[in-house]
Parts: C-alpha cells; sequence; structure tokens
DNA sequence: GAGCCGCCGTTGGTATACCGAACCCCACGC
DNA sequence: GCGTGGGGTTCGGTATACCAACGGCGGCTC
C-alpha cells in the first residue's frame, strides 16, 4: 500500500517553448499602452529571444501568430513592430463586434437558460454600486466583461472565439477612449434593457438593443475620439 | 529620354517561402474533398519540405498558420492533420456568417454606392440564366459570390476577412450541403428581395432578409446534412 | 500461447549557423 | 555645403543538425 500513498508529481506539463513565448508577448504587448508617443514599438528577434532565454525559432513561431492576429509587423530586414490600429480599423472593428453580439443576443434568447440570462444582472450590479469603479479604464473592462457575457449565452464557441480577438484590441485603447459619466450610467441603462429582453426571450427586441448599444459607442468614438 | 523607354522590370519579388508554401498547402487541402473517407488526413513535414524543395523551417511556419486558421492540426511527434469540421462547428460557422452579413447589408445600405448595389443583379442574372449552374456545386460557388459581394458592399475590411476564412471552410463541404432544386430558386428569390431593399436603402429590411436567408440555409444544414 | 517490457524508429520541437538584402553613416567629389 | 556612392552593420529568412517523446513491434518470460 505504501506505493498507493505517496504523493503523485502533478506533471510538470510545461508548454512549448512558443506557446510560452507567445502568452508572455501578448501580455506584455496588451499590457502597454501602445498610444504613449515615448511606447517603443520595435522589437527585434534576437534582443527578444535572449530576453526570452530561448532560440530564435520558437520566438519567431510566437511572432508569426501575433503577427496574423495583427498585434505586431514583422518585416523582413526591418524588425518587428507593434501595431496601432488606426481610428478606422477600431471603427471597423465596433462593427463586426455589433454585428457578432446582436447575434449572439438573438441566439441567446433561443438556447440560454434563465439561470445564465439571471446571471447578468451580477455584472451589471456589482459593477453599478461600485462608484469608484466609474473610472472610465475600470468601466471599460466592466463593460467588456458584460459583453462577453452575453456573447457566452449564444452557446457558440466560434463567436466567443472571435469576439475575443477583437476585445483585445479594442481594449488596447481604453485609455484613449473616454467616456463622459453621463454615457456611463445611459450604458447600465441600456445594459438593463438588454437584459430585460433576454429574460422575455424577445430575440427582435434583444438583438436590436445589442446592436443599437454598440454602434453608439461606434458613433462616440467616431466622434470624438482621436487616434495618430 | 532613353532611360524612361526601358521597360522596368516587373520586379521578380518572390515572396517568402513560408507565404508560397502557405498558398500551395491552403490550396492543396481546400482542393481536396477532406470528407471522402479515403481521404488522406496525415501529413508530416520532412515529407511536405522534400516535395515543396524547401526546408523545414518555412514550411513549418506555413503549417502554424493554417493550424491556427482552423484547416489543420499539428500535434506533437504525432503528425499534421487536416482537420474535418464537424457538423456543429459548420452549424457555428453559417451562424457567424448570417451575424457578419446582416450587419454587412445594414452598413450598405448606409455607405454602398447605387452602382455597386445595382453590380449585385449581374451575379444572381447570369447564375439563373445558366440552368446548368443549378448542379449544386457550381451553385454553392456562386451562392458563396453573391454573399461575398454583399458583404464588399459594406466597405468593411475587417468584415470581408472574417467572411473569407469562413467562407474557406464552408466550401469545404459544399459537396456534402446537397440542396434540392426548390432551394435553389428559392434562394435566387431571396436574392432578388435582398437586392430590393438594398436599393431602397431599407436597413432594417436588408439586414432582416439577409439574416433570415442565411439562418435557413443553417435550418436546412441542420436538418438533413449529416458529416461524421 | 499470451502478455508485458524495452528497444528503436518516427516525428515534431528546438538550437544554431549562414545568407542576403536594407539601412546607416561617412568619405569623397562636385 | 550638399549630394552621392560605397562599405559595414543589422536584421529577418532559410537550412540543417540535434533532441526528446510517443508508439509500434519484437522478444522474453511466465
Amino acid at each position: 500500500m505504501t506505493a498507493t500513498h505517496i504523493t503523485i508529481e502533478p506533471i510538470v506539463e510545461s508548454q512549448s517553448l512558443k506557446a510560452r513565448a507567445y502568452s508572455a508577448l501578448k501580455a506584455a504587448i496588451t499590457g502597454m499602452n501602445i498610444y504613449d508617443d515615448n511606447a517603443q514599438l520595435k522589437l527585434e528577434e534576437r534582443d527578444l529571444s535572449a530576453r526570452f532565454g530561448i532560440s530564435r525559432t520558437p520566438l519567431r513561431e510566437a511572432l508569426a501568430q501575433l503577427d496574423q492576429e495583427g498585434l505586431v509587423r514583422v518585416v523582413a530586414r526591418r524588425g518587428i513592430f507593434i501595431v496601432r490600429k488606426s481610428k478606422a480599423e477600431i471603427l471597423e472593428m465596433i462593427t463586426v463586434w455589433a454585428a457578432l453580439e446582436s447575434m449572439s443576443a438573438r441566439e441567446a434568447c433561443a438556447v440560454a437558460s434563465d439561470a445564465e440570462i439571471a446571471g447578468l444582472h451580477d455584472l451589471v450590479d456589482a459593477f453599478k454600486q461600485d462608484e469608484v469603479a466609474l473610472r472610465m479604464g475600470e468601466y471599460s473592462d466592466a463593460n467588456i466583461r458584460f459583453h462577453q457575457a452575453i456573447i457566452a449565452l449564444s452557446h457558440n464557441a466560434l463567436l466567443e472565439q472571435i469576439s475575443d480577438s477583437l476585445f483585445l484590441h479594442v481594449r488596447a485603447i481604453r485609455n484613449r477612449a473616454i467616456f463622459e459619466n453621463d454615457r456611463v450610467k445611459r450604458s447600465i441603462a441600456d445594459h438593463k434593457e438588454i437584459i430585460a429582453a433576454l429574460e422575455t426571450r424577445n430575440a427582435d427586441l434583444a438583438e436590436r438593443l445589442v446592436r443599437e448599444h454598440t454602434l453608439k459607442l461606434r458613433a462616440h468614438v467616431e466622434a470624438f475620439v482621436s487616434l495618430d
């Protein structure tokens, strides 16, 4: 019986170097404010590989993946550049977001359980009660969490996956997309209406509310946010 | 003046080996019928690199990209496997497609020119007149071209990009997604209605028609198409 | 004869060396 | 003083060698 008593190693099972380099780079890039004029936007393979302590091969594969996702751009014989999204690209992302989330709301009316929909209240209420959270950066994060929750209700993994990659970029400009306090209050009211529509399983209404809510954000960004 | 008369070299500018390997592999994979039971679904890096005449490094980068796009799956120490999409995944793709295209129709009402919208007629008419094209494979291609055209009218590069990657997968099952002839005629009628809505700039109607049209396809696939 | 153990081949993961093109800077000439 | 050209340096692209783990197969044992 002694053999069964020894504690089994949890198995390190460290993922591949490529995957780890990818995660580290992604966190580093999304974490920094790339719209700061002093931001370092150029990277070098050899420098990065030395700092990560790995060879260039897995690092290059991680960079190629980030390149495909649009976070960086690898230019032959020039270097690796962190991508700053243009305002037009941000607006396009918000439009796609509106399309995906409004469809998610429609789907949610058909497939989400009552309990799942009820769970949305927590995301709005917890946020509403915390006035400190009204600071814009925090608001943006909470806002994104609410919308991600709606997308999750569609039970559609592809919708979630595409949306996540969009949020990744939208979050990068949150420090620039400053909303007035009135917008935040209006936004919370919108969220409550959306939840109500979902609860009554009114797919057409839920879809319309979500779409209009997000397109309002787009109009706001278009009118008041300046990039570049 | 002689200098200005010499013909300028078209610039060889052969893309990187990675890009070429990527294109070649993508064409090979999308071109084959992966749902044929006899299909060869396993690949090997060394074999492919030898057949392409390049080393494994650029080939691996191309494979990594295809892996991320979901066309293949690279499994450590096992091999590379061409991915067969499950029926559930196909349905999810059609759902996302419906979301993107209905939003595109809405956007098109605001930003597309009359001439652009008028151009849609050609895609429907040319197809309608060619009865031979009613063979299902052909229909599916023409169908996809029409829908891609609508998405292009949104003037939103991101919408187009995401949609293209979806069509890539949807087309792979076209040989299985056999529609009855009645469905084709109904589909053509739908297309005409969609064009009419776009021409009158009725965004709500255009969006709804596009969405319902695509969701009808989803319902049909769900009911009648069997995969795996 | 059946089942288990270990060897070995296969295959993707990683490290490293080399290559050639683009950029930068300085020297030279006008 | 300015423009130009050449050479060195920098950098990503590519090739290749080595590694480690998974799985199949054969032999050994009971």
